[in-house]
DNA sequence: CTACATATTAGAATTATTCTAACTCGTTGA
DNA sequence: TCAACGAGTTAGAATAATTCTAATATGTAG
């Protein structure tokens, strides 16, 4: 019979994706995943890093990049490069696009099943389709 | 009755886009739109430095810099970014989308109409669609 | 509880890009 | 033709995001 442990839920999620349950790696999953909007963030890695200094908690530059990019390759988060040196996480891994706000920077998913694609061409011999990305790119009036 | 000289298709397309014709900008002008492949090219500003000095083309690094970034508001070229500090410029300016081989780094045009959008959403209030890119991201088998 | 592989860290290094301030060039009008 | 001035170019420094390094700390299997 299990506690419910606070962080329990995390603790599961990162095992199951292969990752020790470090203090560092749960407490920036729980800023990433558990917190309002947390199905829906976009975050880079130095917003994340001062969330975590706001938050008092200890975690060094370094290792929110190394966490944010295992948890990419996990499954856990996707990645959106929207600028040259500019790049979101998201939390939402589900398969959907983003408008991207040229002037204030702001990424944001785009709504329900909005934008799709008439038809993906084959992928050239010898590789596979390993992601769309589709974004909008949006301009004051 | 003018001269067929060299360079006048590209002065004169310097000028309609309100740049001013000189010795650096018509030289990557002519390496970008008139090599063999000058209608479908995708180059960093290094690897277009690079060439500019193996032409003996005496340019710096900050000026392609610049160049790139006016012929793209000028609408002669189009930037596509790809990865965090990875920007291509492409040559081709019409409506189309790009593969993207993650593991050789190479950029290349979708061919023919194979990609279209379903529907677009709406743009949000006050905000108008500056541009859609589509980039298919392909991976080793 | 120990050993060891894995993770974290500060700070330096790297990479792409932009900035700065001095110098040079292209163009216009006399 | 040429002087003058605004626009363009430049080397090198500065910046920003990210990655690397090598020393230290931590999680976990046994």
């Amino acid at each position: 019979m299990s506690k419910d442990r606070p962080y329990s839920a995390l603790v599961h999620r990162l095992k199951t994706a292969g990752l020790r349950p470090t203090r560092q790696r749960l407490a920036l999953a729980k800023l990433l995943f558990e917190s309002p909007g947390g199905d829906d963030r976009h975050i880079t890695a130095e917003q994340l890093h001062a969330e975590a200094l706001g938050e008092s908690v200890r975690v060094s530059l370094a290792t929110v990049y190394n966490s944010l990019h295992q948890f990419t390759e996990a499954g856990l988060l996707r990645e959106v490069v929207v600028e040259p040196g500019r790049s979101y996480f998201d939390t939402n891994v589900s398969d959907h696009h983003h408008f991207y706000f040229e002037d204030s920077g702001e990424l944001r998913d785009i709504p329900g099943e909005h934008v799709q694609m008439e038809s993906l061409p084959t992928a050239p011999e010898g590789t596979r389709v390993a992601r769309v990305d589709v974004i909008i790119r949006l301009s004051g009036d």
